[in-house]
DNA sequence: GATATATAATAAGCATGCTTACTATTCAAG
DNA sequence: CTTGAATAGTAAGCATGCTTATTATATATC
């Protein structure tokens, strides 16, 4: 409906995550859980137990970030922090059942959320979107760790050679 | 190439949006800006002297955001805040030299980012992708719109309706 | 067994988004 | 002309990501 910005990739893919992410907190406005904190309930009703670490590593985010997650949830009465019986540095993280309700309760319509956003586009499209989107995810992944390997100044450009 | 969480549009749409944002940063190492900022100096590039309203609106984020990030680039010596002539409350944004260049700079390869994603999808599936992205926008536009509307209690699921 | 390295979690401080509340200014209605 | 509403921008405080550094504990090597 708005004109909205420019239509590259990039653009259109930091819209939909925006607008998704508005969208089921919309719906899920009964609870107070953010869409961060519904990834992060549904990383460890994946595994109860898990810990720390293993949550960041699933949700690719630093282990810094999870920490200070926890922190509001388990304040929140989400999720519990145990500890674990063998490493006394591991935290073993448990669903509460108020923790457990609001990932069932979330989850519940993640499912409407994708129909809603996929109205009118054929099936045999929707998979060819979902794939693709597969697909880029494994082309940067690609291009960003050979870069990373790379690391010998040829790789970037600079800003002389850049606009000429 | 990681099993990379579950295989959701939100999930993939969030994962590309941050390897997206990842990959550029890589590229742009020389600049110090960041995705967000190439926004903000993208948005102004279209339209210089426009306002912060009008950013904000452009990228759909609240006008303090714009406000805040603009303190930073403006201090980074990236644009500059004139006053306006007809009208004391505005602020007419106008990129510096330098914010100049480093426009130019990472979009030179923005693109390039965008072919890096796509490689290995032909053409078609390409348009495909980028058509159904933005029929997704329109999509939760509406449906976020219209639930605001609504706004009478029936929209919203409960906790207690939820997992039964 | 002592020491060096690796791992789990946290602390401090920054960027970028948000909400809510405020000031300054402009515009519209009477 | 005055008053009241709308608009442009900012302030304060919060959440969620980051980087860099620290603490506590486990593990591997000499």
């Amino acid at each position: 409906m708005t004109s909205n910005a420019e239509h590259t990739l990039g653009f259109l893919v930091h819209t939909v995550g925006r607008l998704l992410r508005k969208r089921l907190e919309q719906m899920a406005v009964n609870t107070s859980l953010s869409a961060a904190q519904w990834r992060l309930l549904f990383s460890v009703a994946k595994e109860e137990g898990t810990t720390q670490a293993r949550i960041a590593e699933f949700l690719e985010i630093e282990p810094i970030s999870v920490s200070r997650m926890l922190d509001r949830m388990e304040q929140g009465g989400w999720v519990e922090r145990r500890p674990d019986a063998s490493d006394r540095r591991v935290r073993a993280i448990f669903l509460t059942e108020l923790g457990r309700e609001a990932f069932l309760y979330v989850k519940s319509f993640a499912g409407e959320v994708t129909e809603e956003a996929f109205a009118g586009i054929s099936k045999a499209d929707q998979k060819i979107i979902m794939q693709g989107l597969e697909r880029v995810i494994e082309n940067l992944n690609n291009s960003i760790t050979s870069s990373q390997d790379v690391e010998d100044g040829t790789e970037a450009k600079t800003l002389e050679s850049a606009h000429q």
